[in-house]
DNA sequence: CTTTGTGCAAAGGCTTTGCATGCTT
DNA sequence: AAGCATGCAAAGCCTTTGCACAAAG
């Protein structure tokens, strides 16, 4: 609430959140919670689950994080790209493709407007079945 | 499967079923399972919460209803208008407003099919503040 | 009568939380 | 030294499933 400075202290370095922002640095498209835990453990990088979601929690808060909820239920995490985009997702694989087009931002914005609504944000999401996937 | 009909047996006319589908009807926005299954009992009618899943999941199934999943996680149910379009929620008070724009439609189509990607879906949700609620 | 639907309760998956201990600052 | 972060396990929520009984066709 305060009008400057967001009032979010810096959290504390510490082995695990290191862990977790690196993985979630070198990775490309959305991983759940589950995923980032086990994927650390293959790495031979112990970090408990609940801290696994804690780490998220508060990087989602400091906006270094995006969050989408998939079908499932699962909460996904992705880091945030400077600019919006929005993903072309195989059901199957799981291949991710980001797509990208100012058409769809426009359009979402001047509905929004149109009836009324501020501070707008938006999802796309486009489900298929890619061409490897396809047979 | 069968290239007549589209396979599904119809479905036993029950008590529980009917009451589920009635309030469905009558409901105009997205509902919980859970709470088809407390509006259900406030009315008088007693249906059980497994049963109130199941005859959701068969509608979905038999494409009368549509689902999107909240931010909870939880799974939210609304009928199926006819043609395909999309939501414009206020993220406060929770109103919605349909949108149907056929350019997204085919925006959509277009760079699933310019990835190779086949038998597609696309799910849009555009998100705000209404103008009641931006006081 | 046969088959499908229902109810209850248990189980399952993801996520959050309580509490004692360890590490960062 | 003081306090946030971590781990573990228990608890919470939504949802699914197994099984016996009831109802529909």
């Amino acid at each position: 609430m305060s009008p400057a400075g967001t009032g979010r202290r810096t959290p504390r370095r510490t082995r695990q959140r290191q862990a977790v922002a690196e993985l979630l640095a070198a990775h490309t498209g959305f991983v759940s919670a589950q995923r980032v835990h086990s994927l650390l453990a293959q790495g031979g990088v112990e970090v408990g689950l609940a801290t696994v979601y804690r780490c998220l929690a508060q990087m989602v808060a400091g906006g270094e994080l995006d969050t989408i909820v998939a079908e499932s239920g699962e909460v996904l995490y992705r880091r945030c790209s400077a600019d919006h985009h929005h993903h072309l997702v195989c059901r199957r694989c799981g291949t991710t493709v980001e797509v990208h087009d100012p058409h769809v931002e426009s359009w979402a914005h001047d509905v929004a407007r149109a009836h009324g609504f501020a501070d707008v944000h938006h999802r796309v999401e486009v489900m298929g079945v890619c061409r490897a996937c396809a047979h």
